[in-house]
DNA sequence: AGAGCCTTCCAAAGCGCTTTGGCTTTTCTG
DNA sequence: CAGAAAAGCCAAAGCGCTTTGGAAGGCTCT
């Protein structure tokens, strides 16, 4: 059933037809129920491929996906994506992976606008000055970066969270409970977010007249493994901290292994503090030692990007609106006062 | 620049320019040469929406991702997503995922075979008499199943491992080495894979004359917490098994955790083996014990499933192609003989 | 009553590609 | 060398929608 053979039907022009159906003014009020009558009635759904053709509006956003043999995913991922199809759903919007070569991925920005591929796009992993952001900003179309690129002339609109805030907190609070020596194992600090939590650290630090020590800070891919090398390093040294910030779950795994194999206890000989993005399936207090952690759903940021990027698609949100969600500081038994 | 005016500018109708990028036999070589280059030089790209319209193919391929409040993606998604990568980047490929609400994913698959959305598409975690295999293959669109459904009177095409005697391997190594009481932390067991690995298992147990108790087998969700209740549950028992088969790595962490607090030991007090997908992040090696594992990545099965759609798509493969890899059974220090 | 204005609808022109059917021109074949 | 076949190209008709530019008819106003 098409346009056409529905215009017919009801001895009416197909432009009437489709008037009625996308809710422009100059048709009757009684002409638009009988048409959206008989539409839902034998199931007319206008074509997606004519409809683009003619508008150049999919109901699509992209994202533009880093692989190769040596890249992973995130397992991040998924969640945001969890939160992203929670909102897209109710909106039958549909979400476009453009595989890409983790190297080259400003040629398939440019394919995907180029061809109208999507309506809009999101960005993730920033790092400073980070080309896709400046890339899709000249490009023009429609964008969010979720976390934060910098040193841009230009404004552009992002949803980040306050990491150098969490960090800050974070790192405060082992302070106050008389830590001397704190260390951070931090993500790949090629990314913006790791560069903020690293500054929250030091800011603390910095506060209460105390630095980080270069060999006191470290910055690995996030797995469970980098956690547990990077404490083993940390804890065998001569000034082993007394506290550690950790960036991701999943490495305080490691964390946590390496401080038990050292025959050291959390928190006893060691506070630890990590950022928590919220998996459903691995939960901070359900560690042996519960788990301090900043905590802040990557799910829920996931919904918030597709909303504000159905708002930009369909002009409601305009301009470089940046949000910036705080993050809470979240207590458990793996802190304590520094060991005498 | 569009075909017309590349048309134009190389003197020739659309129809020679379009035959001579598509490669079709009824245009001199010389023309084809000219066209090329011309095309090149221009950087034309036909419009695929416009593609689309005229021929019906997408270059796409689908998947419904199933979404609520209540659901969680599987973590696994994001390395079968890694593997579907490599291969749909180098034949751009493109991804699309529809979300749909998770109880009625039926309105989705149709929408998107209607509106011709994706020129096939791939459903994961299959459940015996999975109603979306039922449907994708009425629907007639090109299909493949990453799992097995079960209990139909037709075929279909699918690429599954070999569960069912991964878990066998794994119980009769177990048998081997003395152990009587089995117990088996499954996940969801409406879900295929479950299903054959506790036949498996049983079917292991039965060779040497046993059977799995009752509440020796349990179906959860894998999360970390849900293998640390499990195990509790287990080694609480007065039968308590002494060797655990676990269907998941991140639910072997939270057995692993229980047997600790209960102050038992792996190997000496429980061995355990874990299904192992292979994630980046999270290795068996590791382990404070390391895991023995039954092993196969998910990341090939994303390629493979990549490539075989692709081929599906150009009509190279068709039928119901069955596909059963063998998996891996990799012995680590977190097995050894039963305890006296 | 005529001018001017809404209201309501329509024919037709795109959007940019593929594909059908046909028309020349060249090359073979007996 | 005539006739048939093949090669090479083209005009035009879709694909199914949106949107432009009217047009017809009814209404108000002076």
């Amino acid at each position: 059933m098409n346009l056409k053979q529905l215009a017919h039907m009801l001895a009416l022009s197909q432009t009437t037809v489709s008037r009625a159906l996308n809710g422009y003014p100059e048709v009757n009020e009684e002409t638009r129920r009988r048409v959206m009558d008989a539409a839902k009635r034998h199931g007319y759904r206008p074509n997606p491929s004519a409809r683009r053709l003619a508008t150049g509006k999919t109901g699509m956003i992209g994202y533009v996906l880093p692989t190769g043999a040596a890249v992973d995913i995130d397992p991040h991922f998924v969640e945001f994506l969890s939160g992203l199809g929670d909102y897209a759903r109710a909106h039958e919007l549909d979400l476009v992976l453009s595989p890409a070569d983790a190297d080259d991925q400003e040629t398939t920005y440019r394919r995907i606008v180029a061809n109208r591929q999507v309506d809009a796009v999101y960005i993730s992993s920033p790092k400073p000055e980070d080309r896709r952001v400046a890339l899709v900003n000249t490009l023009g179309i429609p964008f969010i970066v979720h976390g934060r690129s910098e040193g841009f002339d230009f404004d552009y609109p992002y949803l980040d969270i306050d990491n150098e805030g969490a960090f800050h907190e974070a790192a405060r609070l082992l302070i106050q409970l008389g830590h001397r020596r704190l260390a951070l194992i931090n993500g790949d600090d090629r990314e913006t977010f790791a560069v903020h939590r690293e500054r929250g650290v030091r800011r603390a630090l910095a506060a209460s007249g105390m630095t980080l020590g270069e060999h006191h800070v470290c910055s690995v891919v996030m797995t469970e493994e980098n956690g547990y090398r990077a404490t083993r390093r940390l804890l065998e040294a001569s000034d082993a901290p007394t506290a550690i910030a950790c960036s991701s779950l999943i490495m305080a795994l490691g964390v946590v292994r390496a401080v038990r194999d050292l025959g050291l206890a959390i928190p006893g000989d060691v506070s630890l503090i990590a950022h928590d993005d919220v998996f459903p399936w691995l939960r901070p207090e359900n560690f042996s030692v519960p788990l301090s952690t900043t905590r802040s759903s990557i799910r829920l940021a996931g919904a918030r990007i597709a909303e504000r990027l159905a708002a930009r698609i369909s002009g409601l949100e305009e301009g470089a609106r940046s949000e910036v969600w705080p993050v809470d500081l979240v207590v458990r038994g793996s802190v304590a006062g520094a060991p005498a």
